[in-house]
DNA sequence: CGGCAGTTTGACACTTCTCAAACTGTGTGG
DNA sequence: CCACACAGTTTGAGAAGTGTCAAACTGCCG
């Protein structure tokens, strides 16, 4: 258990001791694909640590429509905010693959937080980082054009993942065009044109960026 | 000095001795309007209290246009994130108005954070605010069109001053425009169709929302 | 085989952007 | 006091990008 907190980056560092509060009230929960794990509105008592698989983080549309606000990965935590804030979850959030959480009391985590600055520090440090994400979508969202914003998507990929131009997408194409803002007919238009350029390469159950500086060229035409 | 610092939400309920630390190291600046406070790419060293004025947090797109972040008011802290992040600011942050900050060092504020944990809680409900904040404004540019941003921003001014439906806009039209992901000339035809409409009304120096129903109408036609 | 979800393609409509020009108010210098 | 320049805003006309609706296609599973 200790071993699953320390997945994410929010918990590393801290000793078995420091972490014991959460061990002995966090739930493991299991999640199966398309099952909520809570909706917006929701009574807000806990944050989440994923484990396995991916989460969609959504809102609704006054028309209600979907648009999706994050597509969560393994090992990041997600709706820590809401730990300070006395309101009910702001999105709706399902699992899009087989998966695996736990669940974490936001008393608890307030209890550690006032007793543990080094923990405060360190989620700081993650909230902060949330929040120069953010700044980076938003900019993104409005500044620029379809394939500009497929192209910054896919360079976050191989940013993070770093080794290789090989990525696993992590949901389906139209879940990815809603969190860039996107008509899934229009982010299959330029995905095609993407392909016909050979700038990246579809397989089965994966991409290759065939051509990372061409991406960057979309961004950047200095 | 302490009732600057003040304030801010950051600082409210800490105690003189509490905030000591700061008060011996924060700078006052002044600035002029269109003043330069800091560039992005900057070495970030200090995040600001801003006293007076209005501050624009702004980026560039690859093209040189300007994308408005943000327009932060007086009263409020900015570019905190930065204290935790060993990187340069992202954005860039002129004076709107004849504008005066506290200029507060990222050292100083870490060392707190780690010996004062109520700080750090403070700190942390201050950026989860801010995160949600950003979530609605994800929302927002993306799934609306501009009459319905354009409705969404002004709502969001009556909320936050709660008392009167008159409002002074911080920034000139083309700045709004820009936080809201418009061109200026899109932002002045739906403008000029919500006076049209009588909706809102415009004087010299402020506005008057006359009819903040049939705002609410645009964002949620139920 | 049939059904289904996800994806792709096509044709068209519509919002927004772009470029250009005119208009407004304000401040400056002659 | 007027003429002028200037930034900010407004208006117009056309172009471009994206959304919308409809239909066809694909792979997968019962």
């Amino acid at each position: 258990m200790h071993e699953l907190l320390r997945l994410a980056p929010l918990f590393q560092g801290l000793s078995d001791k420091e972490l014991s509060p959460f061990v002995h009230t966090a739930q493991r929960q299991q999640f199966k694909p398309g099952e909520m794990l809570f909706a917006a509105g929701d009574v807000a008592e806990a944050f989440f640590l994923l484990i396995k698989g991916n989460v969609r983080l959504y809102r609704l549309s006054p028309e209600g429509r979907e648009k999706v606000i994050e597509i969560v990965p393994s090992g990041q935590t997600f709706a820590e905010a809401i730990v300070f804030l006395n309101k009910p979850y702001p999105v709706f959030a399902n699992a899009l693959d087989e998966t695996e959480v736990l669940r974490i009391p936001a008393k608890v985590m307030l209890k550690e937080l006032h007793n543990n600055s080094d923990l405060a520090v360190h989620m700081l440090a993650r909230l902060s980082i949330h929040l120069h994400k953010f700044v980076n979508d938003i900019h993104a969202l409005t500044l620029s054009n379809a394939k500009q914003r497929i192209a910054g998507y896919l360079l976050a990929f191989i940013d993070e993942q770093a080794q290789q131009h090989k990525v696993c997408l992590p949901a389906n194409k139209a879940t990815i065009a809603s969190r860039l803002g996107l008509q899934p007919e229009t982010f299959s238009r330029v995905w095609s044109s993407l392909k016909k350029e050979e700038i990246i390469l579809e397989y089965n159950d994966h991409i290759v960026i065939h051509s990372p500086d061409a991406l960057r060229a979309l961004l950047d035409p200095s």
